[in-house]
Order: C-alpha cells, then sequence, then structure tokens
DNA sequence: CAAAATACGTAACATACGATACAGCGCTCC
DNA sequence: GGAGCGCTGTATCGTATGTTACGTATTTTG
C-alpha cells in the first residue's frame, strides 16, 4: 500500500529517465517543501527545465501541477495535526490503552495553547470581568457541560453571569436582555448545531460581543465572534476531546478571577459569610 | 523578539478589523496551510473576500502575498527539520501567565494517570458497560458538569444511563430505583458537599456501586466507593482545577464505548435516523 | 445626531504561472 | 556508420492568480 507520494517516488524512480530523475531526487532531499513551490523554482533547484518537471509529476499520476501540489499539502496537513506521529515513539510508560488517549490528549493541549497567546487571552478576560455588561454563557450537546463549569465559577466572582439552559425557545427569548456591552460565550464543536448559529447570528445582530469554543475546523459561529478559541480535538477514540478547551476554560476563569481579585475577594468573603 | 507569523499575528490581532482578525483566526485554526493556498481559497475559506487577505498580509508587513507564503514555507521547512524542537519542551513561546498554568495542567494530568492502572481503568469501564444495570451519575457544584459531559456521551452508546440533577430532595428520592447492579459515577472535590456524602452513603448501604472522581486528598466518599480515582488538581490559580479528572473521564467514555462497539454502533445507527 | 474616517466587497486589470507545441540532441539498435 | 526513437529544452500560448481602483456600508468621533 502506498499512502505518501514519497514512497510512490521510491516506487518509480528507477523507470524515470534522467531529468525526471533528478526532479524525484531533489524533491526527496527537501521533502516536501520543493514540490510546494513553483514549476520555475523547482525546476531551477533540480537544474532541469519546467517542462521536465511536469512530465515528472504526470509520471507519477497526476492530472495537473496544481493537483499534485494539493496531494502533498493534505500530507503535510495529516502530519502536522497529529505530532505525536512524528515524536519517534514516546516508549509509553504502561503500555495499554490508556498511553496514546492520553499522550493524544497532551499534545492536544499544547498544540492548542501553541497558537493561543497571552494577549489574546487577556483580552477575553478583560472583556469577561467588565463588570458593565452581563455574561451569558451556552454549549452545545456535548459542550454545555463545559459552559455550566465555566458558569459556575464565573457566577461566584461577578454578578450577571448567566448559563443559557434547557429548551431553545427559552434562551432564545433571553436575547431581549442581551445588548452591545454583553458578551455570549459559545462553545461549539462538529457537528455544530444549527439552533447555536442561529442563536448567535441573532445575538450578533443586537450588538453582542460573542467568544466562541469552537474546534480547529472552526465552527459557522466564528464569523459572528469577536473572539475565538480554536482547540484540538482528535484523540483515538470514537469521541472528539473537549479537554484542551476545558483547560482553556478553566486558564480564562484563572484570568478573570485575578483581574477581578479585590471586588472578587470582597463578594466570595460576603458569600462565604451567607451560607 | 517575534520570530514567527503565528506570534506576529496574536501580537497584533487585537488591532485588526473584524474581516481581517476573521482571516487571522482561520490561518491560526490550522497553521500553516491555509497560508500556502491560493488567496482565492484563504479567502473562501476565512469567509471574506481576496481583497481583505491581501490587505491582511500587508499589515504583517509584507510587500505582496507571495513573500508571505514563501516566509511561511521557510518556517515549515525549519520545523520539519528539526521534528524533536516540538514536543520536547516547546521552549514557552509565550512566556506569560499561560504557561504556568498549562504547565502544572499537563503536569497534573501525567501524575494522574500514573497511579492510574489499565486493568482499574478497565474495570471501571467494564462496569460500566455492564447493561444489566442502570448507570447514575452526579456531581458537585464544581463538578456537576462533568457528570453532565459524561453522561450526555455514555446515555447515546447504552440505555439506562441517568444524571442527577436538580435539587436535592429530587435526586434523593431516585435512590428508590437504586440496586445492588445500578453503578453510581460521583464526582466530588474539596471543600466536599455534605448533601453527596449522605447521598453516597445511603446508596452504598442499598448496594450500589460507587465510582468515586475526587481529588488527591479523598473525598470522605472514598469509604463507601468501589472505586476511586484521584486527580491532581493543583494548579497556580485561586480555583482547583478538574482537567485532569475531565481527561479521566474521558478516557473512561472511550473505553466504555469500545466495549459496547457492536451494540453501540447500532445504537448510533438507530439515534441517527432518529434525526 | 451628523459628518468624517475607516473597512469591506465588487469588478476590472496585469502579471506570472502552468501547459503545450516543436525542434534539437543524444542514445540505441540495426 | 546511419536511421530511428526517446528525452530534453526553448518558445509560445491561455489562463488562473494576485493586484488595484472604486463605490458602498459600517463604524467612530465631534
Amino acid at each position: 500500500m502506498i499512502s505518501s507520494i514519497a514512497e510512490l517516488i521510491s516506487d518509480r524512480i528507477g523507470a524515470m529517465p534522467a531529468g525526471e530523475r533528478r526532479a524525484a531526487q531533489t524533491l526527496i532531499a527537501n521533502y516536501p517543501l520543493i514540490g510546494l513551490k513553483t514549476v520555475a523554482e523547482f525546476s531551477a533547484a533540480a537544474g532541469v527545465s519546467s517542462p521536465t518537471i511536469l512530465r515528472f509529476v504526470a509520471r507519477l499520476g497526476f492530472q495537473n501541477y496544481p493537483e499534485f501540489q494539493s496531494t502533498l499539502q493534505d500530507e503535510l496537513a495529516a502530519q502536522l495535526q497529529s505530532p505525536a506521529s512524528r515524536t519517534l515513539n514516546p516508549p509509553s510508560p504502561n503500555g495499554g490503552a490508556v498511553s496514546p488517549m492520553l499522550e493524544a490528549t497532551l499534545d492536544n493541549m499544547r498544540e492548542t495553547f501553541r497558537h493561543l497567546s497571552d494577549k489574546q487571552l487577556a483580552d477575553i478576560a478583560a472583556k469577561l470581568a467588565d463588570r458593565r455588561g452581563k455574561t451569558f454563557l451556552i454549549g452545545g450537546r456535548f459542550t454545555d457541560p463545559l459552559a455550566r463549569y465555566m458558569a459556575a465559577h464565573l457566577a461566584i466572582i461577578q454578578p450577571n453571569v448567566f448559563h443559557l439552559a434547557g429548551q431553545e425557545s427559552v434562551w432564545r427569548d433571553r436575547l431581549i436582555d442581551m445588548g452591545k456591552r454583553d458578551v455570549l460565550v459559545i462553545f461549539d464543536i462538529r457537528r455544530y448545531q444549527d439552533s447555536l448559529v442561529r442563536f448567535a447570528e441573532t445575538a450578533h445582530q443586537r450588538g453582542v460581543q460573542i467568544v466562541l469554543f469552537t474546534d480547529q475546523w472552526l465552527s459557522p459561529i466564528a464569523r459572528f465572534a469577536r473572539h475565538v478559541i480554536a482547540g484540538r480535538t482528535a484523540v483515538p477514540s470514537a469521541w472528539d476531546s473537549s479537554a484542551a478547551l476545558f483547560v482553556v476554560a478553566e486558564t480564562l476563569i484563572g484570568a478573570v478571577t485575578r483581574q477581578l481579585e479585590a471586588d472578587g475577594a470582597k463578594r466570595i468573603r460576603e458569600l462565604e459569610s451567607l451560607r
């Protein structure tokens, strides 16, 4: 079974004429980047002419050069999504089914945070800590618990935090309370829910600022969102993992708490005395 | 010092207009591949027009789109040359407040799983997959969302899964439905809730098998529990972290799903057709 | 609330890219 | 040694791509 272009090449390189073989070798030498550049650059690097490059990719079975490039990109994408596969096997300390799941989850978190700057988180935290407006939280089928989790914390350190639960008609009616100063935190990963998208759109039209927690393929809500947090969700399981988003949520909770420290501490003391 | 385009983006994303921010988000979401495609494809993926993409790369300081692409390719080349650098300690690309939180969380997970044997997880999974009895889930103030999350998944692959919500009196009355063959999954971390402890005790007396998710100091419920999962919760924040428990929950969900594969798949198909 | 500034998209444009036709060269096999 | 075949490069063509100008919508500011 041939899965990568690199294999395909080494399989057929024997049956190639000299010029095309040089093209093949140059591509293998610094795979796959040369293949993503233009035909002219590729040909220059290989020391052959453009048509030779084109004949080369044609011999590999591609209809045209763009098709060849797309395949290379897809290959690269698959590689980049699962860094674990590249790490020359972390020799699993306990060999069972646990390890791959844990490793994938840890990778997901690292990857998620790699693309998440302090500044971005700080901006969102500032927005959530801004007490001039209300904060609403809602999630999809599997992610609503994350919304609840976040709401449970935020509601303690500041007033006007609401988790939208129950039937669609119930929370849709609450749109009437939402305005420019309010923030709506939405959790939505595949398969994206129409009801949430519609809800987000309406809220957006009312000027509500949306903070979206989604997966790397971005829920359609992203187009209405002020802030988008894209978490990695792929794990060796039948389900997607929300763990990375969960950790981002916890990080945000911590950041908001820090910002509200003064007021928050006072509030917490008050709450304590209420018990 | 800004070394990668990704950092450059997260540095300036705050100062961008809406459209360009969408472009930035889509690029970050599946970095860097979108940026290697054509302007048209990029714009389509981001849901904006081509000029917006060009203005976006211009704002990042590039003279034209090809220059932007070249930089991305160079970056990719450097990454591909040294795969290890990605996984072995990403030398914290953002040195701010994010990193300690993330690092602590990752440590918590590793520690949690270090004391968790495959066998233990397999036993619990087997118990949860045993369809002769019912499964109840409940959690404390901050952990109830974890119970919900788990219930949302388990309820799909098997019948008789119930999340206990609402007022204490409501779920206490449901004790009457619980017996020897049933399983009660409880999430309880500091500060442990009396109501939950009492509930667990009664359930235990009725012969219910208890699976407890708690922190490393062990909730008093541990006395009654058949299985105890102790997760690390310490993070540099005002709150404890439930992330490690969350990952254990996801792992269990995966394990149960695998055990029920045959029946579960049939169930899922049925559910699909119900929509 | 009005006016100015900024941002965004549509559409036309120019360029650079991939594709193709053709000619020259070398190699192989009578 | 000559004829035929195959491989390669040059030059040209059509097109897809990046670019720019302009009008409209939206937001911001006084």
